[in-house]
DNA sequence: TTTAGCACTCAACAAGAATGAATGCTAAGG
DNA sequence: CCTTAGCATTCATTCTTGTTGAGTGCTAAA
C-alpha cells in the first residue's frame, strides 16, 4: 500500500529520530531522504501533524520529535515488520538443542531478544498475573522485632523480619493489620504495588514510626516480585544516549526496573501484543512492549522488552512477535510428540 | 592517646570530606571545629601533609582532599571504631530467630550491613577462592552452533551456547582450545577474569570472528561468577553524590559490580580485614573493604562492602568487624550445641 | 496547491568579567 | 623557633554578552 505524503513524512521523522535521538527538521529530511517536494511543504505537513498531536517541538524553533501518540500511530500503521536474520539464526540454535526445560528455553530466548534489540527484556513467570494475595500478617517475635508474612492463593509465602519501633502498641498494630488485610485480601499480586501506596496513610494513623513497618512491607513485596520477574540485559540501557548523560534519569529507570512497579505494568496487559509508550506512572521516558506466550499445560507467560520511549519499535516488536510465535510452535511440537509417545506405549 | 596536631587536622579533613564531598580548606576547618590554632597554621600543616602524600589538591587554589594514602592512614591510625547501635540491634534480631540456615543468616546480615552503611555489600560463596578451573571445552553442536563448558575441581559446571561464525575451521578451533586449556588449567576461579584477557590474542590468531567466541566465554564466566557472589543494595550507590551527576561513572561502576572483576578482587584478599582504596584496576573511584568469615565446618567466606573512595571507612569497617565477629561467635555456639547433642545421644 | 524568500526565534557555544574560596609567602610577635 | 596576621595570587564557578545556525511560520508568486 502506498503511504500518503503525510504518513510518509511522519514515518521518516520517527525513524530518523529513533536513529539519531535529535529533533528532526525539514532540512534534515530533504538532505537524508529522496523526497519529491520541498522543505516548505514538509513544514506545512509537520504543522498539520503537530496539530493532530502526533509530533512535538522541544522549543519554538526546534525540529520535531514524535509524541507518544505519534509513536503509537507509527507502531499501528507505519512500521516495516522486518525480522533481523540474526535473531532467526540464533533462535534456531536454541530450539535445536536437546533436553532443555521450558524455562531454560524461554530464558535463553529472552537473552537473545535483549542482545539483539539492545533493550532490557523481562519475563513474567507463568500465571503470576492470576495469583492473588490471601493475607498479610505481622507477627511480633519479641519486644524488638516482628515478621511480616505474605501468602498467596497458590500457596507462595514471602516474609521479612524487621526491627520494631520501640513505642509501638501491640493492639494498635493488630487493629491496623486487620484493616489492611480487609483492604488487600484478594488483590492480584500484580496490582499490589499500586495498592501498597494506599496502605501508607493507614499505617500513619496507627503507628508512630510507620516508615520502618512500611519499608519492611515493601522489602517483602520486592522479594515477592523478584521471584516472578526475570530481567536480562539491564546493561543495554546504559548505552542509550538519553540516559548516558543524565545520571538521575538512569537511576530512576534502574530503580523502576527492579521495583514492583514493573510487575504492576503486566497486570494491565492481556492482549497478544501490547505496546505501552511513555506513559508509565511518573516515567515518561520508558516504553514497554510485551507479548503473550502460551506455554505447555495451559500456562501463560509474558515476555517484554523495556527501553527508552525512543526505542526502535519496529525492531523490538518484530523480534518479539517472531520469537513468541516460534516458541509457541515449538511448544506445540513437543507436546504433540509426548502425546504420540504416550499412545505408542 | 592524644593525637598530634598534624594527625588531628588530617582526621578532621578526612571526616569532613567524607561528610560533604567537597574539598576542605583551612577556613572551613576553623569554622566547623574548635581548634586552638589559626588558619595559617593549618595551612602549614596541610602543606606538610600534602608533601607526605596524604592529601591532594584538585587545583592550585582549592581545598585539600585525602589521597588514597591519606585514607589508608586514616583507616590505620585515626578512625573512631564506633559501632552504630542500630546495627547491634538489628543483628540481634536476626540471630535470635530459630531455624535458619547459615546462608540465610549471612544473607540477612549482609542486607543489614548494606542498609546501615548505604553501601553495596557482597558475599563470596564459601571456598570459592580455592576453587580451580579444570577445563574449558568447546563442543560443536552442528554447523551453526557450539557450546562452551567450564568445569572446576569441585565439580561445578557452567555452559553457554553460541552461534558459530560461518567460516570457522573445526581443527583450528580444536587446536586453539588445546592451547587455551594448557594455559588456564589449574587457575583459581578468582583469577580467571584477569587471565581471560590473555586469551583474546590466542583466539585472534586462530579464529577470524574471534569476538563471538570470546563473548560466549565471557558470558559463561559471568554466570559462573554470578553464582558465587551475592550482591545487595546496589541501589545505595545511586545516592552517592559523586555518582549522581555523572552517568558515565555510575554506568562503569554498575558494570564493574556485575562483572567478574569483583571476583578477582577477592583473590587478592586473605587477611581478616582488608581495605582496598581506590586502586582497583581502572577504577579509582571505588573502594572495597572486606572481612574474612569463618563458617561452620572449616569453611571460609568473605563479606565485603563496596562504595565510592569517599566512603565512611570508620562506619563501614566498624560495622563489618562487628558483624563478622558476632556471626563467628554465633556459629561457634551452634556448633558447640550440636556437638553436645551428639554426646547426649 | 506548491514553493521560494525572508524575518524571526532560540538552544548551544564561546569569550570575557566578576566573585570568592582557597592558597603560599613574608614578616612581625610571643 | 613556632605561630599568626596580612596580602598578593590562583583558579573554579557563575554570570553576562555576543555569535552562530538550524529551524520555524508567514507571505506572495508560480
Amino acid at each position: 500500500m502506498e503511504l500518503s505524503r503525510r504518513d510518509l513524512i511522519l514515518k521518516h521523522i520517527v525513524e530518523h529520530f529513533i536513529k539519531t535521538a535529535l529533533p528532526v527538521g525539514s532540512q534534515t529530511l530533504i538532505q537524508n531522504y529522496e523526497l519529491s517536494f520541498s522543505s516548505a511543504t514538509i513544514r506545512n505537513e509537520m504543522l498539520a501533524l503537530e496539530n493532530a498531536g502526533l509530533l512535538e517541538k522541544t522549543h519554538t524553533s526546534s525540529g520535531r520529535i514524535p509524541s507518544s501518540k505519534g509513536y503509537q500511530y507509527y507502531v499501528d500503521h507505519l512500521r516495516n515488520k522486518s525480522v533481523d536474520e540474526r535473531i532467526k539464526q540464533q533462535l534456531q540454535v536454541i530450539l535445536s538443542q536437546k533436553a532443555q526445560s521450558v524455562t531454560e528455553i524461554i530464558q535463553k530466548s529472552s537473552e537473545i531478544l535483549s542482545n539483539m534489540t539492545k533493550l532490557a527484556s523481562v519475563v513474567l513467570g507463568p500465571n503470576a498475573q492470576q495469583e492473588k494475595l490471601m493475607s498479610i500478617q505481622v507477627t511480633p517475635l519479641d519486644n524488638n522485632s516482628a515478621t511480616v508474612v505474605f501468602i498467596t492463593d497458590s500457596g507462595y509465602v514471602e516474609n521479612k523480619t524487621f526491627v520494631l519501633p520501640k513505642n509501638i502498641e501491640k493492639e494498635a498494630l493488630a487493629d491496623c493489620m486487620n484493616l489492611i488485610n480487609k483492604r488487600l485480601k484478594g488483590t492480584p499480586v500484580s496490582e499490589l504495588s499500586a495498592k501498597m501506596e494506599a496502605i501508607k496513610p493507614i499505617l500513619e494513623d496507627f503507628i508512630a514510626e510507620h516508615d520502618v513497618v512500611y519499608q519492611a512491607f515493601i522489602q517483602a513485596f520486592l522479594n515477592f516480585a523478584g521471584e516472578r520477574l526475570k530481567l536480562y540485559g539491564k546493561h543495554s540501557l546504559f548505552n542509550q544516549p538519553e540516559f548516558a548523560h543524565d545520571g538521575d534519569k538512569l537511576r530512576k529507570i534502574l530503580t523502576l526496573l527492579e521495583s514492583p512497579k514493573l510487575l504492576h505494568h503486566f497486570s494491565k496487559s492481556s492482549g497478544n501484543l501490547e505496546v505501552n509508550i511513555g506513559d508509565q506512572d511518573q516515567n515518561q521516558d520508558l516504553s514497554i512492549v510485551s507479548s503473550k506466550l502460551r506455554m505447555p499445560g495451559e500456562k501463560e507467560s509474558r515476555i517484554a522488552l523495556v527501553g527508552p520511549t525512543r526505542m526502535d519499535y519496529d525492531r523490538a516488536l518484530s523480534a518479539l512477535e517472531y520469537v513468541t510465535e516460534m516458541l509457541e510452535k515449538y511448544f506445540e511440537k513437543i507436546s504433540d510428540k509426548s502425546k504420540e509417545e504416550g499412545k505408542r506405549k
